[in-house]
DNA sequence: ATGGGCACCTGGCTGC
DNA sequence: TGCAGCCAGGTGCCCA
């Protein structure tokens, strides 16, 4: 996409997790596609003017194909560029996002208190250390929320802490300083685990080729309550938080 | 400031 | 075969 001009934003569908501006496909057609990139979950593609922010949600995937293609359903919008390729967005779910920010979408409400990139230097023990100073809140939670650090979601939350051996209930605020240095290589070493095997693909996630994620067989706890731990075979714990699934294993997780 | 719960929405699966 | 109930990869917002 880089290098080409916006031909024009087909918005079928404005009603996601936000509605759609109508004002936008006549605000960036004719722009330019300076860049392309990535903060936390959203997707963020650099206009002369400003910058879409897109966001998949739960269930949205984007597609590069001829526009000519049929329309399936939930098929939101498509962004044409002037090549004549076409971005096409799908989700049923309608939790994703497509915004506009005029500005820099650093400074866009929805990415201005996000927190590091887990990748990242500035993600480490010192910095989890002082953040989780005090909290009482379960420390998979913690971990989940994206001003902490980004790009833990409910997968991942689980495994990294089976891997550090940290119980998902246990208050974040005491969790010892060398577990949190555990956690933060554990958070680490999941997520390229994860990316190398192409991602996790649950029921239906394939990447932008079609091609589904490994990772789901190299999963230690989720989605496997009551089947053995792989490492000392106790039961798989199931529990919730949040609203959302937890695994752990009882043992191996303190 | 923090923590907990709800909201948004559709589809797929299970069990009666 | 139909249908109610439950669950799902995310995360912002409201209230106590």
């Amino acid at each position: 996409m880089r290098g080409r001009q916006v031909a024009a934003l087909l918005l079928r569908e404005p009603r996601l997790r936000w509605r759609v501006d109508p004002r936008l496909p006549a605000t960036i057609a004719g722009q330019r596609v300076r860049d392309v990139r990535r903060r936390a979950k959203y997707l963020i593609i650099d206009l002369d003017a400003g910058s879409l922010i897109l966001h998949l949600g739960m269930s949205g995937s984007l597609r590069m194909l001829d526009p000519a293609t049929p329309l399936e359903p939930h098929d939101h919008y498509d962004l044409l560029l002037e090549s004549g390729r076409c971005l096409r967005f799908n989700d049923p779910r309608r939790f994703g996002s497509l915004l506009w920010s005029a500005g820099d979408p650093a400074d866009h409400p929805l990415l201005a208190a996000l927190g590091p990139e887990p990748l990242t230097s500035a993600f480490n023990a010192d910095y989890l250390a002082r953040r989780a100073r005090g909290r009482r809140v379960a420390i998979k939670q913690f971990l989940m929320d994206q001003r902490v650090v980004v790009g833990v979601g409910n997968i991942y939350a689980s495994e990294a802490l089976y891997r550090a051996g940290v119980h998902p209930r246990r208050a974040a605020g005491r969790v010892s300083g060398a577990r949190l240095a555990a956690l933060v290589e554990a958070i680490r070493a999941v997520l390229g685990d994860a990316i190398r095997a192409g991602g996790t693909t649950l029921r239906d996630y394939v990447d932008a080729d079609g091609t589904p994620g490994y990772f789901r067989q190299r999963l230690y706890v989720y989605e496997r309550a009551g089947r053995p731990c792989r490492r000392c075979r106790t039961p798989v714990r199931h529990v919730v938080q949040g609203q959302r699934s937890t695994y752990y294993c009882p043992r191996c997780q303190r």
